[in-house]
DNA sequence: TCAAATACGGATAAATTTATCCGTATTGCT
DNA sequence: AGCAATACGGATAAATTTATCCGTATTTGA
């Protein structure tokens, strides 16, 4: 496993978040469990841009966080389902939230994103002007 | 300026804010500048660990992506000063959440994050069963 | 004249994350 | 016998992000 170097700044709630949530996918996993879809072969196909390894890699991490559990039900073939902590749950309505901002303003998002992605070099055509606010000395 | 060379996922609202929101510090940073710290000195001073060129490249992004914008003042020394868009502005009682959210569980987040950070791999410790369910088949 | 504050960004290095490739195991179906 | 499905993880490569180092500019104040 890889071993951090640099030492994570853990002040405020929002740096904490970071900690457990930073993770490519880890949004799209926690959502898709809470949708009912518990198995790791159900998980990759919701998501078919994540690599099984990687997946696994991530899962592993959510459970160490104890945002999952993990059960391995002793049957063959093999068979893993994961589930929601209670504290796993307490995130929804979070991420709920952020997906609901994420679907309103999805057409302004593809644009920004898109704009930046590609190759749009172009430029004037940028609508707003340059702000060109009142020479002033400096307040402190 | 580094050039992606895998195709981002932006099929649903978690991926779109994901790639707008993805970044170490960018979630900090759209919450200092809605606190009132809006030049780029004093978001430096708010958060020392974040190295001011990397803040640049930050703000940049989060520009480019509609959620701030950037005043420059012809003045010297020079000025400059953020501020969120009407867009950005719609983004804060998420982050509100995720902070709050953070701040109620930070003794359990603080926990888990350095379990699994420092040189702790003492087995033997774990309170939970391991999962032990019924043998079945699979059901599809 | 020199240091500090203000601000920006190129080039490059380091760290970190994510992806690829492969090998292990078992059952059931063709 | 051969292939698909199920699942896991080591080793390594590639991609991406973040950090470091340095150079540019100007004013104020010691």
């Amino acid at each position: 496993m890889y071993e951090k170097k640099t030492i994570p700044s853990l002040n405020c709630g929002l740096d904490l978040v970071g900690e457990v949530l930073y993770g490519k996918w880890k949004i799209r996993i926690l959502w898709f469990i809470h949708e009912g879809h518990l198995r790791p072969s159900e998980l990759q196909r919701k998501i078919p841009d994540v690599t099984r390894r990687v997946l696994n890699v991530q899962m592993k991490e959510l459970e160490d966080h104890e945002l999952v559990t993990k059960k391995i039900f002793p049957v063959l073939p093999p068979k893993v389902e994961y589930s929601l902590t209670d504290f796993g749950k307490t995130l929804i309505p979070l991420i709920s939230a952020i997906g609901l901002w994420g679907d309103e303003n999805q057409d302004r998002l593809r644009r920004v994103i898109l704009k930046h992605t590609q190759a749009s070099s172009n430029e004037t055509e940028n609508p707003y002007d340059e702000a060109l606010p009142v020479p002033q000395e400096l307040s402190h």
